[in-house]
RNA sequence: GGGCUCGUAGUCCAGCGGUGAAGACGUCGCUCUCACACAGCGAAGACCGCCGGUUCGAAUCCGGCCGAGCCCA
């Protein structure tokens, strides 16, 4: 591989053998949009999903080395994607030296493809490891899939049901064998995706949930906690999904309410006098399931019912009327019908009283009615059927005292959206409880950070009442529960290899559990399992514990507090720093992105029509990604536009820098006499790579995007730029041209470093446009804020030069000045800081206000005949215009005075207030006077310009 | 039933005790000025959900209400 090291050279770059090896994207359209014509091009119509990709115009990429006014990311992605590649970017060193930075990508599920989500989620990994790399420090991101059990089995069966195949009718090796099928074609189409989004991920070190390795893993976590008593075989009420015949856990059912029918149901006395106890339920179905009714020992109301006995409806069975303080005496009657199989409270209090009887099933695995309990004509129903026949019955046969609608909590299982069903069953279980103090203890004492920290509230509360997790499943696909069991003896082996013999008795052969672990249990390995534990690899003693995990918070209870509860019990250490939740996307309605509804634009779409460095910079900005952000059209078109001007930056800067310009190596030494737009710049670029820095290190990622985005456009392209043209032209002279050429590369150069970690492709391709030292932009060193000089005069001097140029400007544009004509203008100003400024900068407020002088008017001398004024916290402002005042300029004048006078009231309400002059600090108390003098002085100028020339008026 | 988050211009969103409430999209003018019309310059647009409280001072802190969403039972 060494080689091929070297990376694409700009001469590389331009061959036409790329340009034949990279075609135009596919699908794609001359753009029928007239380009240079603004006036042709209709206003507001763009669109997300807008398939006229720009079909590279021939010739312009191939041009003595000059960019095309547009980037198309289909002209070089893939390219440098492959020179990262050849480059070996994303390995880590086997022997890491110094601080490591690790994070293991949460793997995908190869139920289905990426979605945007997971974009989002990449493109911040992404931003931190290529910071992380470039500052020098040993990176690791370790990429992998899942093979998401349970989720990937549903996913393969309705693509079967869809050609009327039923995966009931398969057997267990079929169905493997379909679900491998779909796992392959997944996996190819996910990495291809994590590909084309050109995240630096450690290929060498990619791993599978399945790989054998992995499976080992998992059989010992499952062996070890089965002899440390955490994990055990027991008959539990589970929640159980019918439709897919398995149990899942707590976490799997989704709640929620839902309308019924509640029924009163008379049960009669069994000694047949008249009457009975009225029992309310919302599953009549169940009653072949009754051993007993209970009431509460304090309920005045049935007091005398206890120790009687009921007759089921419809069946006729006597079942006592039992007293138990389990019972919720204000639902219904306060009478509640026992079904111990069938319900988790009827079976704690059936519990507490051993003299009933064990009822059978009356509801089977299938969710329909079958047992000797129950009569004929309804065995075989389903549940749904069943309630509506059984209903239909006892409303016939008279038992129905009344009925009303009523609204409960319906649990739905996650994968198949079938009613939850109570069920008694043996399943394997781990205890949940031993494990929550260290990893609540993590959080508190900070050994884990959660980011944003509002989540440790929700987190802990979920520890406090966490319960067993229930780790079997009933299902084909998933790792086998390493369980063997003996048929002689009875006893039940967990063992990480497959026994020969039973270790009780020697009895041969044995029986293999049959069902598989929940999918989770192979994923809260994920940190450690993937760097070679259960072996002692050096990966493991390098990169672990990891540094930070960002995930969205909906696994936060899934995954991310069950990774904690492993790590520290198998490795007794966090398996990671911090954790980034963040949030989930959005659309402009405000609805989650979903296939279903048809709201979810496919990555892949994206990233072959904008392309991925738009596509990541839309996720990240301008909707912050800690909250539900909303991913809409204007996101993409807004990142789009924004990586567009970058590129005509760089193209500007080409313009202006020589051949043979030397790479900036450092910042330019300033002189004393450096103009003032060199100085703001570079103090301009140390405050946002020290405030980039400073987000970054709070995970605020939206915030450093939006730091680069106004930096660049409105700093750099706004200002410096165009303040700048005159000094590269050479008009000012060959050493400031000079300087001010160092200083421009200086900044761009440094500042694609920095953006190079979001938009890595685009700023790679721009990189190797300019002068600059080494082979890829991926390996240059991370900037540091200290190497540009801090100048805080700078800083405000050009604020101040800024106002006035804006001020004029305004003037300018109000009274609709040609934009060819450069008026005189005068300027008062309020103080002799801002008189300095400005005189030192005149020429610089001439050229960028196009005014054609700027002259200083004396504190009492009379404003400028003909001339529109402008009164600003700076000074006075006077331009000078060809005829009388315009009524806009009169309009614009009397607003500001209106405006002037609301804050002048206000600040003399606050002054007045004795109060405020006691109790603020002096300092605000001074900067109130100040301002209500400036005010007040403000509004008096602008009274006398608008009564110069009241009478007139009309304008 | 318990808990969390969010209500700021037409839309999205920043600010989280003293700001003339920032920015983006959209809107309206002017401009195809030799990096960029996917642009530049200028303009209009917000009593910061409502009601109380704390404070010299509240968009910002506290309480209540109303509205939107999410999580857990």
């Amino acid at each position: 591989m060494g080689d091929h090291r070297g990376a694409p050279g700009p001469r590389h770059r331009r061959s036409a053998d790329h340009a034949l090896r990279n075609p135009p994207v596919r699908g794609g359209l001359p753009d029928p949009i007239v380009r240079r014509d603004g006036r042709a091009r209709p206003r507001g119509t763009r669109h997300l999903l807008d398939l006229r990709t720009r079909t590279p115009r021939e010739g312009t990429r191939l041009t003595s080395g000059s960019l095309p006014p547009r980037f198309d990311p289909g002209a070089f992605e893939r390219r440098w994607q492959e020179a990262w590649d050849r480059a070996n970017l994303g390995r880590a060193p086997d022997r890491p030296k110094g601080t490591t930075f690790t994070v293991v990508l949460p793997p995908p599920n190869v139920t289905g493809d990426l979605h945007l989500g997971h974009i989002l989620g990449y493109t911040i990994t992404d931003l931190l490891i290529r910071r992380a790399r470039m500052a020098g420090l040993a990176t690791l991101w370790l990429p992998g899939i899942d093979h998401a059990g349970l989720a990937t089995q549903v996913a393969v069966r309705s693509y079967l049901a869809k050609q009327g195949i039923r995966l009931e009718e398969m057997s267990r090796g079929q169905v493997i064998a379909r679900v491998e099928d779909w796992k392959r074609d997944h996996e190819r189409r996910i990495l291809a995706a994590l590909r084309a989004g050109g995240f630096s991920l450690d290929w060498s070190r990619y791993r599978y949930t399945m790989d054998p390795a992995y499976e080992r893993a998992t059989r010992r976590a499952f062996v070890a906690l089965h002899q440390a008593g955490l994990v055990y075989r027991g008959e539990r009420f589970v929640n159980w999904d019918p439709v897919l015949q398995t149990a899942v856990s707590d976490l799997e059912v989704e709640h929620a309410e839902e309308p019924s029918t509640l029924l009163y149901l008379r049960y009669r006395w069994a000694d047949g006098s008249p009457g009975g106890l009225v029992v309310a339920t919302v599953r009549p179905e169940t009653i072949f399931g009754d051993v007993a009714v209970a009431v509460h020992p304090d309920d005045g109301r049935h007091a005398t019912a206890v120790g009687r006995k009921v007759r089921v409806p419809l069946v006729d069975r006597e079942v006592p009327v039992i007293a138990d303080a389990g019972v919720d005496p204000t639902f219904g009657n306060g009478a509640l019908k026992i079904t111990p199989r069938h319900d988790l409270l009827d079976h704690e209090i059936f519990q507490r009283h051993p003299d009933l009887p064990m009822p059978p099933d009356v509801i089977d695995a299938t969710g329909r009615l079958d047992s000797d309990w129950v009569p004929h004509r309804f065995r075989g129903q389903d549940r749904e059927d069943a309630r509506k026949s059984v209903t239909e019955a006892l409303r016939s046969g008279g038992f129905v005292d009344h009925e009303a609608p009523y609204v409960h909590a319906v649990g739905r299982s996650e994968r198949s959206d079938a009613v939850i069903e109570p069920r008694l069953s043996t399943q394997w279980f781990v205890r949940m409880v031993p494990m929550v103090p260290p990893v609540v203890e993590a959080v508190r004492s900070g050994d884990i950070r959660l980011y944003p920290g509002r989540w440790e509230l929700t987190f802990y509360r979920w520890m406090e009442k966490v319960q067993d997790w229930c780790i079997s499943r009933q299902v084909a696909w998933g790792h086998p529960i390493p369980v063997y069991y003996c048929s002689a003896c009875l006893h039940e082996t967990a063992a990480e290899e497959p026994p020969t013999e039973c270790p009780e008795c020697g009895h041969t052969p044995l029986k293999p559990d049959p069902d598989v672990l929940d999918t989770w249990f192979s994923s809260w390995l994920w940190p450690f399992a993937t760097l070679g534990w259960p072996d002692d690899t050096p990966d493991l003693a390098h990169y672990f514990p990891t540094t930070v995990l960002v995930t969205g918070r909906d696994i936060m209870f899934f995954w991310v507090a069950r990774m904690m509860m492993s790590s520290y019990f198998f490795q007794g250490r966090p398996p990671f720093r911090s954790v980034l939740f963040h949030g989930i996307l959005r659309d402009e309605q405000g609805r989650k992105l979903s296939k279903h509804l048809g709201n979810a634009p496919d990555p892949m779409d994206l990233l072959r029509q904008r392309g991925a460095d738009a596509l990541r910079f839309a996720v990240l900005f301008p909707n912050p990604v800690d909250q539900d952000g909303c991913f809409s059209p204007a996101s993409m078109d807004n990142a789009r536009n924004f990586l567009t001007k970058v590129w005509n930056l760089v193209r500007f800067a080409q313009a202006h820098l020589p051949d043979g310009t030397d790479p900036p190596d450092r910042a330019p030494a300033l002189t004393a006499d450096s103009p003032l737009e060199n100085r703001w710049i570079l103090a301009r670029w140390r405050r946002t790579v020290d405030d980039f820095e400073q987000a970054i290190a709070g995970f605020e990622v939206t915030r450093a995007a939006g730091l680069l985005h106004s930096f660049l456009w409105y700093d750099f392209a706004d200002r410096y730029v165009e303040v700048s043209k005159e000094a590269l032209s050479g008009r000012r002279g060959e050493p400031l041209r000079h300087e001010t050429r160092a200083v421009l590369l200086f900044t761009l150069e440094r500042a694609l470093r920095l953006l190079h970690s979001i938009v890595p492709h685009v700023t790679e391709e721009l990189w190797h446009a300019i002068p600059h030292r080494g082979e890829l932009l991926a390996h240059a060193p991370w900037p540091r804020a200290d190497e540009a000089p801090d100048d805080p005069e700078a800083v405000v001097a050009m604020e101040v030069v800024y106002d006035a140029i804006r001020t004029l400007r305004s003037l300018r544009a109000e009274n609709r000045l040609a934009p060819t004509s450069l008026p005189p203008a005068w300027v008062r100003p309020s103080g002799e800081e801002t008189a300095e400024v400005l005189r030192a900068q005149k020429s610089l407020v001439l050229e960028q206000a196009r005014v054609g002088a700027l002259n200083f008017l004396a504190g009492d001398a009379p404003p400028p005949a003909g001339s529109a004024p402008s009164v600003t916290p700076h000074g006075e402002f006077f331009l000078a215009l060809p005829s009388e005042r315009s009524r806009a300029e009169r309009q614009a004048l009397e607003r500001e005075r209106d405006k002037l006078t609301g804050l002048l009231a206000r600040a003399e309400q606050r002054l007045a207030d004795p109060g405020f002059r006691h109790r603020a600090p002096p300092e605000v108390l001074k900067a109130s006077e100040e301002k209500a003098r400036d005010l007040a002085e403000r509004i008096r100028r602008i009274q006398e310009h608008l009564a110069a020339d009241a009478p007139a008026g009309t304008g």
